[in-house]
DNA sequence: GATTTTTTCAATCAAGTGCTTTAATCATGT
DNA sequence: ACATGATTAAAGCACTTGATTGAAAAAATC
């Protein structure tokens, strides 16, 4: 019986919230160790290392909006329906906001951490997760593919490409956009953020090449 | 007269190679000065901190590329003249392309190193840079606004915002997509990438609220 | 209650960090 | 010839880094 948290769990907690405010090159043990209220030694007896801890860090939360990620699609797709490209998209996009309501972190903070995990992987993704994201992108390039029979298997890959990328920046600077403009751009909740991110990238993936309207 | 590259340059260029590669945070002074083989003095000799460096790193491109972008800005607004969506984000993405040709490095260095610039802004944007920036801001969202009349200055602003994050996945991770994918996506030349990104982005741009196609 | 087993802690390690100093050397222009 | 600035090597500074140790404390097991 706990009366309180337990180390380990301080711990993840300590790094979540580094990691998301500074990213992972700029924690250090000590960063998290005193921010969690810990003993120095107790991360290496908890994880390992430094970088184990990382790795755990990134898995947590990656690893299931994956697998939501395959399983809205897999109903998307099922029976031989083919889906539309927003529907896909959906698919996509929604599992970060299904898995941070299922966590206890904010959603400010869990985007953040989710955006540093894209951008800084620190050191490469973790071995054991590079499967799951090819899974990810083989089983999305095939339903768009389906979606959108206009597009080749490259444009698809590359517009696929230039969404990850309006998700990260949305994602890790979701702020920037705030400050730079002195406010004048509101704080919408996320899920107005994630209708924005779907009007654009649906519309980015529908384009003609070379369109000109 | 020199018969040899300055030690200044030899300093600049190496850190604009290593901190491409592995970022800001992660290289140390060090690793500047062994790379370019020059004493560990010489950095604050010439530069006064390694931060210091760092900022001028950072301003050194980006910098020109914010002039050649409202340069390029102002001829397609000149004489009341009113751009298209395609032109004004031709004028906002192909002073990158013009700066680096002008510069002694590769395109794929450069683009990361741009990449990092935006990324991993090593303790925010130096101070001196942030006007610069607000001002394409502000010019480019006034252009694009009158050239989709329909959008409102908040739409604009995210979908900036979100082109900003196209670019710079695309010019940071540019080969993720080549490794994800076992080399199904080709290597394009960087012309052909920026033609997918307008491609993408201008269609992103012209979205109606919640289309569905 | 005694005995393992797990967890926590302060202290410490070697290595690396940015930076500075001193002194010697090299190239330049006056 | 002298002065000036650039460059180097070497040493050292105070500090932080990730990791490890051995002993104490806590928890679980018997």
């Amino acid at each position: 019986m706990m009366e309180r948290k337990t180390t380990k769990a301080l711990i993840l907690e300590a790094t979540e919230r580094l990691v998301a405010e500074h990213g992972f090159e700029s924690v250090s043990l000590r960063d998290i160790t005193n921010n969690a209220k810990v003993n120095v030694a107790a991360v290496n007896y908890h994880f390992g290392s430094k970088e184990k801890l990382f790795e755990v860090i990134q898995c947590r939360y990656i690893d299931p909006v994956n697998e939501e990620r395959l399983r809205m699609l897999e109903v998307l797709t099922e029976e031989g329906r083919v889906a539309t490209v927003r529907e896909i998209l959906e698919a996509f996009m929604r599992p970060l906001l299904t898995v941070v309501k299922g966590s206890e972190m904010s959603e400010k903070l869990f985007f953040k951490l989710m955006g540093r995990c894209v951008m800084d992987p620190q050191g490469g993704l973790p071995e054991d997760m590079v499967p799951g994201m090819k899974r990810v992108a083989e089983s999305f390039t095939e339903a768009l593919l389906a979606a959108a029979p206009s597009l080749t298997t490259e444009l698809v890959l590359w517009r696929l490409h230039f969404t990850f990328g309006v998700m990260a920046q949305t994602l890790l600077h979701g702020e920037l956009l705030y400050s730079l403009t002195d406010g004048a751009c509101g704080d919408p909740d996320a899920e107005d953020q994630f209708q924005e991110m779907i009007d654009f990238c649906e519309a980015g993936f529908l384009a003609e090449k070379g369109a000109q309207k």
